[in-house]
RNA sequence: GACCUGGUAGCUCAGCUGGUUAGAGCAUCUCACUUUUAAUGAGAGGGUCCUGGGUUCGAGUCCCAGCCGGGUCACCA
């Protein structure tokens, strides 16, 4: 809640001219009695989407959404109710609305202090237009929320054709807000993702599989190869990592007896962004006792399968310029083979120096901290990885590579492990678990072997994992499916941002409200004072937290847009700032 | 981190080899209009041209530095 003191610094923020009008109409709207922003419950009775469907003329109806795209014709307008399902047209009659003398609901506030975007709820009944539209005949209109800012003025034909669309990628992310409330289609996406989401938890718990909520704060990130990012426990005085992977806490429940176990694993790595990769994503992690790899893949089509049709009501699905069919069964290539196929490369038979020697001719780039693994695993990924369009698995990854699979049956040197591959893109990596504690300590102290060689992806070592596996954990089969780009996939998305409700961004910088603060201790000119806090820099704090340059530009930014009768500030000067303090 | 590219009204965008007072559509405001749907007709207001510096008689436009995005690459999932 906010004090008094603070709405009324708000209102006097830098408004833009329609912002004002509707700060206008709030004060208008409370002085007629009518409270723009009321506590009580507006009890609803349908929704737009299943209205339109099922349409009957005569229906009583109670409504409430957002007020859009407005249409007025003197003593008549149509408009858009626009809720949770899409919209509905309202069609208010004045003197059907404000049957007595006073036709002041219809003429000032509808009219008047109504805009596009306001939260309003309406009782009426329903018809259909002389054109045939199916509409809302309102009797009765009650102003639930009063929005201050426009909304971006997006305007559909019914053709579908899309003008002034809000389309700029950084505003969308920013404010999803916006966006959902602008761009249906984004609501659909989101929509399709909790699908998805719904399905897999379904149709796992019908299997008697158990989800389970494990560490997010680890004092060891294991489970994969990755930078985390660190943090620190004061109480412990300890450092902990967000978990990069929740795989060896799944792995402890199984040994602890529970034989299927997932989780929807939010991961965080502190690595590059681009459009397949955010700080934090969602893996779905599964492990069930008493199966291997292959089972992992037959469960794993007939998921994908059964999503695509959930979601599309098909398992064909358009993808780019491409169809992806998720209907099962999917190619398995070993990766052997694909390397042979795409790069005319036989990994077997060769040995370190011999992959060093294809990868040069192949035009990629080695170091010596590369290992076998880490050169096969390289000319994979730049020879054959794009060519998997449809679903395909590959399998049988080599052993120093896949330090927590389990030794193939049959192929020595390699693993039971398969990814797999859609749009070229990695979408799942399921191993048969290694579960021979002997031969995971060994693979533990090959990583740390590969670490003192350069290698800054090898893993730690999890020594409670270790006990626990001596314990015995039963042979087990575990698939990590990345979520984030699944939805992708499954909802014709080729940016991870698209299916992530709030993408990670640069912070923004705003403007905040007035508050008493010193900055001389930093050698800033006493004029400036008071203008540093209106510029957005409450306490000397913030503007030790930002950049010189930022500062700089933002504090002569100020001085433009105020015409304060200062001198401009120097970069220098800015900078001095900040010595200035630690010396 | 490197390269390419963008930032002009609330939204989408024009703005030429630098040249009067920076434009359009939508949105907003005023007026008209009782079945419209990108409603329509008439009129009006609205701009730190991302920021700072430079070149110039003159900069939205050219140069330098920076801020914030987007794309590609590298790393990763």
């Amino acid at each position: 809640m906010l004090g008094t003191a603070q709405v009324r610094t708000f209102e006097h923020m830098i408004r833009s001219e329609q912002e004002q009008q509707r700060i206008d109409s709030v004060h208008a709207l409370r002085a007629k009695g009518i409270e723009p922003y009321p506590a009580a419950s507006f009890e609803v009775t349908h929704h737009s989407g299943p209205l339109k469907e099922d349409f009957k003329e005569g229906v009583k109806v109670r409504m409430a959404g957002r007020l859009m795209n407005r249409r007025i014709m003197g003593k008549a307008s149509f408009a858009e109710l626009q809720d949770r399902e899409g919209s509905l047209q309202i069609y208010l009659n004045r003197d059907e609305l404000c049957p007595g003398e006073d036709k002041g609901l219809y003429n000032d506030v509808f009219k008047k202090l109504l805009d596009r975007g306001d939260f309003i709820g309406v009782e009426g009944e329903t018809f259909l237009t002389q054109v045939g539209e199916p509409s809302v005949k309102v009797t009765s209109l009650t102003v639930l929320s009063k929005a201050i800012r426009p909304l971006p003025a997006v305007k559909v034909e019914e053709d579908g054709t899309v003008h002034d669309a809000f389309t700029d990628p950084e505003l969308r992310y920013r404010m999803r807000y916006v966006d959902l409330v602008v761009n249906p289609k984004v609501k659909e996406t989101f929509a399709a993702r909790s699908t998805i989401i719904r399905k897999i938890r379904d149709s796992f718990d019908a299997k008697g599989w158990m989800e389970v909520d494990t560490p997010v704060l680890q004092s060891i990130p294991g489970g994969a190869a990755a930078r985390p990012f660190a943090t620190h426990h004061n109480a412990l005085d300890i450092p902990l990592y967000l978990r990069i992977a929740n795989e060896l806490y799944l792995k402890r429940l199984i040994v602890g007896g529970f034989d299927g176990v997932y989780e929807f694993s939010r991961n965080f790595r502190n690595e590059g962004m681009d459009r397949t990769h955010n700080p934090e994503f969602t893996v779905l992690e599964l492990y069930v006792a008493y199966q291997d790899y292959h089972w992992m893949m037959e469960t794993t089509e007939t998921l994908f399968g059964d999503l695509a049709q959930a979601v599309h009501g098909t398992t064909q699905v358009a993808l780019g310029a491409h169809t992806i069919d998720f209907a099962p069964p999917y190619a398995r290539v070993t990766m052997r083979d694909a390397i042979l196929e795409h790069a005319k490369v036989d990994i077997d038979g060769l040995d370190e120096e011999g992959l060093r020697d294809a990868c040069q001719e192949h035009g990629i780039d080695t170091d010596e901290s590369m290992g076998r693994g880490k050169l096969i695993d390289e000319l994979f990924g730049e020879k054959c990885e794009h060519h998997y369009i449809q679903p395909t698995f590959i399998c049988d990854y080599p052993t120093d590579m896949s330090p927590l699979t389990k030794a193939h049956r049959d192929k020595p040197g390699y693993t039971e492990r398969f990814e797999l591959m859609i749009n070229g893109t990695e979408v799942a990596n399921a191993y048969s678990e290694l579960n021979d504690p002997l031969d995971q300590r060994a693979r533990f102290e090959d990583q740390l072997t590969l670490s003192e060689r350069g290698d800054d992806e090898a893993m730690y070592i999890d020594h409670d994992f270790l006990r626990a596996l001596e314990y015995g954990m039963p042979p087990t089969s575990g698939i990590g499916i990345g979520i984030d780009r699944l939805v992708m996939m499954m909802t014709n998305q080729t940016s991870i941002q698209e299916v992530l409700l709030f993408p990670q961004m640069r912070p923004e910088a705003f403007e905040s409200g007035a508050g008493d603060a010193d900055f001389s201790a930093l050698g800033v000119p006493e004029a400036w004072n008071e203008h540093l806090v209106a510029a957005g820099f409450p306490t000397p704090k913030e503007v030790l937290d930002a950049k010189p340059t930022q500062v700089h530009q933002r504090l002569n930014g100020f001085r433009k847009k105020n015409k304060l009768d200062l001198p401009a500030l120097s970069l220098e000067e800015v900078t001095n700032w900040y010595s200035d303090t630690s010396s």
